[in-house]
DNA sequence: GTGAAAGCGCTAACAC
DNA sequence: GTGTTAGCGCTTTCAC
C-alpha cells in the first residue's frame, strides 16, 4: 500500500545490533539517563544518530507495560461541537502539556452507557488521571475510577464521590441582574418596570441557582421578586421565543430588563424582538447568561457573562497536582461579565476559518 | 488518596488463580473465542463472574503490545475551539467507533513543529490510522507517517503525498453566488449594480478556488467581472469593517449583493451595517462562505454555505476502509447552500447548554 | 477441554 | 562504561 514502507518498525535490538551495543544501552541513551549511567558520549552519539537515520519512535505501548505508566491524562466531555466545551478541549490540552502529559478527549453524548463505557476504555488505555466534565452520571463514573485507582476531579456538573469544580451560578446571575438593573431605565407601567429571567429547567442544579442570583439581586434593588417575573420555559428557542411572545403580551410591552438564560434561548428571542420596532427594542437592557461572539453584533446592546474555562480547569489541575482528590469539596468558579463594548473581544482569536488555507 | 483501591489492578493471572484455571483460559473466556477452544460452559461462567466482581479491565498497552495493534485511529486539527474542526471531532468520533476503534483527536494550532511532534506521539502509543485534518504542512505529516507505516488521509487541506479530500469552495462560490445575483434587486447606480466579494486572503488556496467560483457565477449572469469586485481584505472582522465601509463611500451605497468569505469577517461587515439606516440594507442581498446559527437571527436574511463536514470524512474513512491511500487524489466533497428559512434549522440540535445541567 | 511457554518492546536492578 | 536478566500483562501456538 504506502510507499517506501520498512516492513518492520525498528525497535532498541536492532539499533543495539547496528550500533554493536546492548539494549539497555540504547534505552539508557534514548530516555536520556546516559550520563547517570556514564555511557561514553561516542556511545551515545553513535546510538542517537541510528535512531535519527532509522526513524525509531519508542513503542509506548511496551515502555508503559513495563513502567504502569502511560503518560496519558484523560477527559470526557458531552459533546465536541459546543462552544464551552470545544474551549474545555483548547485549554485541557494546553494545561496536560505543560505537565508532559498526553491529553485524550473523548466526547459521550450525555449518553449515560457510553460514558461509562468511555470511562472503562480510557482506563483500559491505562490513563493516569481523568478529568469528568459535564458528566450525567458523575457518581457512577466515580465508582469504576475508584475500582481501578484512577485519580479524577469533576468539573462543571458536580458529584457526590470526587472533588467538583463548578461555575459559580448563583454569583454570575447576581452580577448579570444587577448590572441590568442599574443600566435599564424606568418604566411607567409597572409591569414592565421589573426585570424578567427567562430560559433554562427549573430542576436543573445550574438554573436553579441562576434563578436564585436573580432572585436576590432584584429583591435587593427592588424590594421584592414575584414568581412571575421568572419562567424557566426550557432551553429551546422556540420556548424562550414564545415565552417572550406571551411576556410582551400580557405586560403591554418589553419589560426594563430581560435576563436570558443561554445563548440558544436567545435566539428564540431574537427572533421574536425582530417581529417589533426597533424603538421598543431600546426601552428594555438585555442580558445572557452564556456568550457567542456573534451575539455582540446584534442590533441591540447585550451583556453577557462567560464561564472561566481556564479557571475552572486551573483548578482541576491544581487539584490533580496538589493530590487533593478526596475533599470531595464542590469549588466554585466566577464567571466574566461581559459589558457590550467588550462582548466580542474574544472572537478574533479563535474563529478566524483558516482551516481553509493551503 | 483515592478511598476503597485495591492496591493492584487485577490481571488474568489473579482471575486464573481464583477460578483455578491458567491464564490463556482466562485470555480465551475474556476475548469472547472460548467457543473454539471448546472451553467448558461452566468455566466460562465462573470467570467471567470473577472478571465482573473483581472489575477487571484488560490491559491495552499490554494486549496491543502483544498482538501489535492499538485499536486506535488518531486525527490532528488545528483547534478545538472552532465550529469546523470541532464538528468535525464530533463526526470523526462518531465513524469511529462505528469501526470499533478508539478515536485520539488532538489539536496542534497550526504550529508546524507541535504538528509534527503530536504526530510522532500518536504514532509511538501506536495509532493504525491518521486523519490529517487543516494541517500547515500536510506533505511533512506523510513523510513522517510513511516512516512508520502508518495509514493516512488529509482532509480539508490538500497535500501531495497521500490522498486527500477536501470541500468544494469553487462550486460553493458559484453556487452562492449565483443565489445572490437570482435573490437581488437591480440597482440604478451602475456601479451598485453588481456583486461585490470580501474577506480573505487571496494566497489561500480556497480563497482563490472560491474567487474563481464568484468570478465565474458574475461572468456568467453580467457578461464580466472586474477585479475591484474583488477584495480579499484578510480574514479580520476589522478588515472587513473598513473593506466595506470604503466599498459603501466608492459606491454611493451598498451593492445588489455582498459576498462575505466567512463569519468571521461577517462580523465586522455587520458591524459597519449597523452603522446604515434599516432600509439601506434592503437594498443589497448578503451572503456568507461560512455557517453560524447565530448569523441567522441577524436583522437582514443571509445566505449561508456550510461545510458538510459528514461527507468530508465520510469519505476520508471510505479511504480507510478500502485502503486506497495512495492514489493520492485530491477529492472534492461540495458544501451545503442555505437559505435564509433554514439557516438556523441546525442550531437547536448541538448548542443546548445542558453542560449545566445537574 | 485446558495448560505451559514463548515473546511482543521496553526498563531497571544488578553484575562486573 | 556496559551487558545480562527478569518481568510488565497479554495472546497464541503447541502439547496433551
Amino acid at each position: 500500500m504506502q510507499p517506501d514502507v520498512k516492513k518492520r518498525r525498528s525497535t532498541i535490538y536492532d539499533l543495539a545490533e547496528l550500533a554493536g551495543v546492548s539494549a539497555s544501552t540504547v534505552s539508557a541513551v534514548l530516555n536520556g539517563n546516559w550520563k547517570e549511567r556514564r555511557i561514553a558520549e561516542a556511545t551515545a552519539k553513535k546510538v542517537q544518530r541510528l535512531a535519527n537515520t532509522h526513524r525509531y519512535t519508542v513503542n509506548r505501548q511496551a515502555s508503559g507495560l513495563r513502567k504502569s505508566r502511560s503518560g496519558l491524562i484523560g477527559m470526557i466531555i458531552p459533546m465536541h461541537d459546543n462552544r464551552f466545551f470545544s474551549s474545555m478541549s483548547q485549554v485541557f490540552e494546553r494545561l496536560a502539556r505543560e505537565r508532559h502529559w498526553y491529553p485524550l478527549v473523548v466526547s459521550t453524548l450525555r449518553d449515560p452507557a457510553l460514558e461509562l463505557e468511555t470511562v472503562r476504555t480510557l482506563i483500559s488505555y491505562r490513563i493516569e488521571y481523568l478529568v469528568v466534565a459535564g458528566a450525567t452520571d458523575p457518581d457512577s463514573v466515580s465508582r469504576i475510577c475508584q475500582a481501578h485507582a484512577v485519580a479524577h476531579v469533576n468539573v462543571d456538573l458536580p458529584g457526590t464521590k470526587a472533588t467538583s469544580v463548578v461555575s459559580d451560578n448563583y454569583w454570575g446571575a447576581q452580577q448579570l441582574t444587577l448590572a441590568l438593573i442599574d443600566r435599564s431605565r424606568a418604566s411607567r407601567s409597572p409591569k414592565r418596570n421589573k426585570p424578567y429571567f427567562v430560559g433554562g429547567i427549573a430542576t436543573d442544579n445550574a438554573t436553579r441557582r441562576r434563578m436564585e442570583g436573580f432572585a436576590d439581586a432584584v429583591t435587593a434593588r427592588f424590594g421584592g421578586v414575584e414568581a412571575s417575573q421568572l419562567d424557566a420555559c426550557g432551553y429551546a428557542a422556540e420556548l424562550a421565543e414564545s415565552a417572550v411572545e406571551r411576556l410582551h403580551r400580557r405586560s403591554g410591552g418589553l419589560p426594563r430588563a430581560l435576563f436570558v438564560n443561554s445563548t440558544i434561548a436567545l435566539e428564540g428571542v431574537v427572533r421574536f424582538l425582530k417581529t417589533l420596532p426597533p424603538d421598543e427594542l431600546a426601552a428594555c437592557t438585555f442580558g445572557c447568561y452564556d456568550w457567542d461572539p456573534f451575539a455582540s453584533v446584534l442590533s441591540f446592546p447585550l451583556l453577557m457573562v462567560r464561564q472561566n474555562v481556564e479557571g475552572l480547569l486551573g483548578e482541576a489541575f491544581r487539584i490533580i497536582d496538589t493530590r487533593s482528590f478526596d475533599d470531595k469539596r464542590v469549588i466554585e468558579i466566577k464567571p466574566e461579565l461581559l459589558f457590550p463594548s467588550q462582548s466580542g473581544d474574544a472572537s478574533t482569536t479563535n474563529d478566524a476559518p483558516r482551516h481553509a488555507v493551503a
